[in-house]
DNA sequence: GGCAAGTCGATGACATGTCAACGAAAGCGT
DNA sequence: ACGCTTTCGTTGACATGTCATCGACTTGCC
């Protein structure tokens, strides 16, 4: 605790990196499919997962686990994507508390034609510019940090992080 | 368009791993720094970039460049650092239109005193669990990603609307 | 000098995310 | 059957970030 490890050089060049491009990178991402789609990231994302689904419906729950969302965080925005006709809400069968979120047909139009576009910018600004090794690097790298921070004994204030297959 | 490149396995495993690290790793840097300091990470950025300069002080110009934030977007953030005290401004004697951002005393503790945890935090969870070839990796990938994205005729460089033709 | 254009920083309106609290409905143990 | 606890999703208050705009000032050009 006494003598804090400092980054040494290429340390603090990897630190630095990563966030540097994560500004930047999520900028550019997000810049383009709003102006290519209308879309933020949060709504690809929402219904990106939703259209992975085989009838484009998932329980409100399910939906905030897989994109590790707070479900508040996911109602609210459900309510602004419901306004514009991206999706709907049904009331679930099985467990009168929760609810169903549905895709609609205007929502599935608008993955479908978004998402071309947005796996172009991705490997445009992001994985044509590594090399095959380095993509496998950047994998093995970050599903292992993934993986401790989702696996140990940290949580204590937040009952969030889950575990996904 | 017609035929986009879909991401083969191992892109699509480095894509999602680099989302979801970002995600929880964020996550978990700014509960801790919270926790352990009373700061955010925007506030950990912004007395981060003061105290590297040797008077503590900065153009709020060149603060928002350093940190590729908006003008706009930091301005708000340093009424609200100023209102707990961490900061002051002044008035800029070359220019009259320009105000400095000054480190207080205050200011200069808190940095101080979170620098070592926040240090330790990212060393515990990116750092220490990557080899010293990934962590070179880290750097290279990142920072052509980086460059990529500031380079070409990408209209902004920064948060800054750009003329386009 | 004087005017047009650009830069600087602040601001208000608004979009988005967080947090704590809530009512309703399951689940669980007895 | 009955409470106690947990889970589900929503909500309101608030923190934060974006965008367009503004007034003040500087700069460039004649």
């Amino acid at each position: 605790m006494e003598a804090p490890r400092w980054l040494d050089e290429r340390e603090e060049r990897a630190w630095r990196g990563y966030r540097r491009m994560r500004l930047l990178l999520d900028l550019e991402l997000a810049r383009e499919l709003t102006q290519d789609a209308g879309l933020s990231e949060a709504d690809y994302d929402v219904l990106s997962d939703l259209s992975e689904t085989p009838q484009g419906r998932l329980r409100l729950r399910e939906l905030a686990d897989r994109m590790l969302w707070s479900r508040s965080r996911l109602s609210h925005h459900l309510t602004r994507m419901q306004q514009r006709g991206l999706v709907t809400r049904e009331e679930c069968a099985d467990d009168a508390r929760g609810s169903v979120v549905v895709l609609t047909p205007a929502g599935r139009q608008a993955i479908e034609s978004a998402a071309p576009g947005h796996v172009a910018a991705v490997r445009r600004h992001l994985i044509d510019l590594l090399t095959p090794a380095e993509v496998d690097a950047l994998g093995a790298l970050t599903h292992r940090v993934v993986d401790h921070l989702a696996a140990p004994g940290l949580r204590a204030t937040r009952p969030q992080p889950a575990a996904e297959a």
